[in-house]
RNA sequence: GUCCCCUUCGUCUAGUGGCCCAGGACGCCGGCCUCUCACGCCGGAAACAGGGGUUCGACUCCCCUAGGGGACGCCA
């Protein structure tokens, strides 16, 4: 049998992380299992459903590089065969027509509240004469459940959860206006699919009994269900705007790699023994359902920062300079010329493993491509050049503009050779260097850069310090 | 309120009756390395929610309590 996941979000907002962590799931099982994941948009509410968040979702999708297989498939073009779907079952007598008007059914659930009974539909028309129908009401349909007895379903991740029938009502098939309602369109529509497994989050864990019992009714295989558990916020309450719930492209735009929130996600609720960093093909191999955990996980963007860092080291300097790109000419306000994207290049090999973003990569990368402006804005740096570092950088300037071969080895023994002859430790050389080269306190190895920026450069930069020459 | 689910370091987790006075990762603290910052390496603090059972033996099985979460829509 060949396994059919899906991922069946509602086009009402963007692919938050726990929407994007159910996807990613969908999609390692089916790819696991040599199987097929469709996508389908639920969209059967719609006032609420807008193609904006349909554009979003898939965006979000594609940032992730979580393809699915076949059309996207959109609910609410089906809902005439979930309709025929639902007659079908009140010409069975398995379902009927009720005719309680919404103020009714509110009343009804006020009045349980109130005295402590649990809120359900009680079931008034189930067995009622339709002859005695209020006038100008349109009935909604009803399906007919179990009165007694119980249900289990056999939940891959839960186990077997077991719940007693009455706790289950006579939920609502078709709305008044005849539209089909979600929990008919997802049975109708999964059948149709033929999807064999159900991986969504525990939210529908109750949704499942009612599910399962309408494949029954309608005498239909039932797939296997796997509820997977939330993802909270950082304080351990549901994901709310406030804390994780944003968007994926939020992610992408703060400067996360997809596949560091894929690992992320990943491991957010699934573990393979002690493995944590997961490439996807391993994920793909060793991901199955018994991984996965039943309890809540909370969001942590320290560990995904940690993550992006490892992925953004491991990255490819071509694809780290396309990324950074961007960021770089939106500060200068021009793309940095071909010189300028050559030492980029060149030197991201040594910044992409300071990186924990791809917004800090581009920060930390700006030095190539514009020359420091003094006085320093960076106070750390400017004290660097103060007292008689600019003489100490004349020296150095005269020393090194001879220097063969360019290199940074080179450079390195050279500059210990005149820190030496200056009686001075190499950092009383280096920092004041580093100040004058990149305009900060901080920077990757100076002899590296040095070699990329080239002898003319690097001089350049020093002459330009207040009060150095460059000695050439 | 009713039903369902969950509960190991701050966080993500390993653990399926003895291998566990509980392992890994992130974070935190200390050290090493060192031209700065990182990286890397070494070390440290840090948890089985509580109470009853079952068993020769419980983190692991059962029950209760507490806490947390989810669901109870003519939303999905």
């Amino acid at each position: 049998m060949t396994v059919i996941t899906r991922f069946p979000p509602s086009p009402t907002g963007f692919l938050h992380v726990g929407g994007a962590r159910t996807a990613l799931f969908n999609w390692l099982y089916a790819r696991h299992h040599g199987g097929q994941m469709r996508l389908r948009i639920e969209d059967t509410d719609r006032k609420r459903s807008t193609p904006e968040a349909i554009e979003a979702i898939i965006e979000g999708m594609k940032w992730l590089e979580l393809d699915w297989d076949g059309d996207i498939v959109f609910q609410s073009r089906n809902a005439d065969q979930h309709a025929a779907v639902a007659r079908q079952l009140l010409e069975a007598g398995k379902a009927y027509r009720c005719y309680c008007t919404p103020e009714e059914l509110t009343a009804m659930r006020d009045a349980a509240r109130q005295e402590g009974r649990p809120i359900r539909y009680d079931g008034r028309w189930r067995d009622r004469d339709p002859a005695e129908a209020p006038a100008g009401v349109d009935p909604v349909v009803r399906i007919k459940m179990p009165q007694s007895g119980q249900t289990t379903i056999q939940d891959k991740v839960q186990g077997d959860v077991t719940v007693a029938n009455d706790q289950l009502d006579d939920f609502i098939l078709l709305r008044a206006d005849g539209t089909p309602t979600y929990m008919l369109s997802v049975v109708a529509d999964d059948h149709a699919m033929g999807i064999t497994h159900i991986i969504r989050g525990d939210d529908h864990l109750n949704n499942a009994f009612r599910q399962q019992k309408l494949f029954e009714a309608l005498d239909w295989p039932i797939p296997e269900f796997a509820h997977i558990p939330l993802i909270h916020g950082p304080d351990g309450q549901k994901l709310s705007k406030r804390h994780g719930a944003l968007g994926v492209e939020a992610y992408r735009d703060m400067g996360y790699l997809p596949e560091a929130m894929r690992n992320y996600l990943l491991r957010l609720g699934w573990s393979h023994g002690d493995d944590e960093i997961i490439d996807t093909e391993q994920a793909i191999e060793w991901f199955d359902l018994d991984g996965v955990g039943r309890s809540a996980a909370r969001f942590d963007l320290a560990k995904l920062e940690n993550l992006n860092g490892h992925y953004i080291s491991a990255a490819d300097n071509a694809r780290l300079l396309d990324l950074i790109l961007p960021i770089i000419a939106a500060k200068t306000s021009e793309t940095p010329d071909e010189k300028a994207q050559a030492w980029l290049l060149a030197g991201l090999s040594e910044l992409k493993i300071r990186a924990k973003t791809i917004d800090e990569l581009a920060a930390s990368a700006m030095f190539y491509v514009a020359r420091p402006i003094f006085p320093l804005a960076n106070a750390k740096a400017a004290k660097l050049l103060q007292g008689d570092a600019p003489q100490v950088l004349s020296r150095l300037a005269a020393a090194i503009a001879d220097a063969d071969p360019w290199t940074a080895d080179h450079l390195e023994s050279l500059l210990r050779e005149i820190a030496g002859a200056m009686d001075l430790g190499l950092g009383k050389l280096a920092q004041p260097l580093r100040a004058a080269l990149t305009g900060s306190n901080a920077s990757p190895s100076l002899f590296e850069i040095m070699e990329i920026f080239g002898k003319n450069e690097t001089l350049a930069r020093i002459s330009a310090v207040p009060g150095a020459v460059d000695g050439v």
